[in-house]
DNA sequence: TTAAACTTTCAAAAATAATTGAAAGTTTGT
DNA sequence: ACAAACTTTCAATTATTTTTGAAAGTTTAA
């Protein structure tokens, strides 16, 4: 396989499986792009490889930076502006998780809160879904403090994870 | 809030988080609906509850059968079919795990494979490239075993990861 | 201050995904 | 073997999401 050939492969692997995590594919590809790019990339040229329109690349370009995962850039002599994406991946996880947290997570804490706290009356059918959103809630914030420990720490973050939680 | 306020919250809560994981919406509500069930729970009352259509029950809850979360079960005497979703936290976390490393993250690290063992030439473009892709490989296989090792235990399986992790 | 070079916005269009419903399929009891 | 009771399938429809492209907005240089 020749490089142009494996890039695009990438690409496009990249973007289907965006979709599967609900991140459109286009925007999953444009971060492909820009992580396996060694410099930065202008606005022309992502439009330009992946053959999309002008509107599309700057609505993408400013989701994946509304998710702290790419970067503008400005070169020196240069109007236009370039985009970078987070390489280090052990920061990009860290990034994903805190944003996910932030959007999805807590909020669904919020409603499971509330949802679980009802006045169960004596009916097995109540008493049943107060117990369920109950162990639900009590699993998710589990998961969740998990993901907020792992993005205390950076690199070998899980023997480190190791360590704080045994003290 | 009254008991059928805070079902219903809970399942289009449930449905709308499934969206933003992939999973279409009906899909994620059945789900919502047949875990905080008490009991199994027919075609019939799911099209009820949701007001959708056979066919997208039919569709949806087959879906759900492919996951591995949602059983059928029979009532002696009654001759249509009842559902009822796992309702063990724990088995289903692991349930979704497997489905997810065996649908994508296999898959995917199978692509990482061949583009990042592509011939590297001299360019420093094709260098990043493969240094790049191969970083990935590293980190996705890293990440699937450890899902590996979480879904090899059941309960408190996080104190059990320590304990295998230190042999 | 003007205009060139660039980016953003957003209504309309296109593409994609989900849903319907009726016909076809299956199973069970008589 | 029949028919009642149920489930599945799938082409057509509907809903949702994404994309486009041109107008509006912004920044910079002269």
């Amino acid at each position: 396989m020749e490089f142009k050939e494996a890039k695009n492969k990438f690409v496009q692997t990249w973007g289907a499986l965006g979709s599967q995590w609900g991140i459109n594919k286009t925007m999953a590809q444009i971060h492909a792009l820009l992580m396996v790019s060694n410099e930065p990339v202008s606005m022309e040229d992502i439009m330009e490889e992946l053959q999309i329109s002008r509107g599309n690349a700057s609505m993408n370009l400013r989701g994946l930076m509304d998710w702290g995962i790419v970067y503008k850039e400005f070169k020196a002599g240069e109007r236009k502006e370039f985009f970078t994406a987070e390489k280090d991946l052990d920061e990009l996880a860290v990034k994903i998780s805190r944003e996910r947290s932030k959007r999805e997570i807590k909020p669904t804490l919020k409603i499971l809160k509330e949802v679980s706290t009802i006045e169960a009356k004596d009916s097995a059918e109540e008493k049943h879904f107060v117990d369920q959103t109950t162990k639900l809630y009590d699993f998710v914030l589990k998961a969740d403090n998990m993901l907020d420990k792992i993005t205390e720490f950076n690199d070998n973050w899980l023997g480190k994870l190791f360590i704080k939680m045994m003290k």
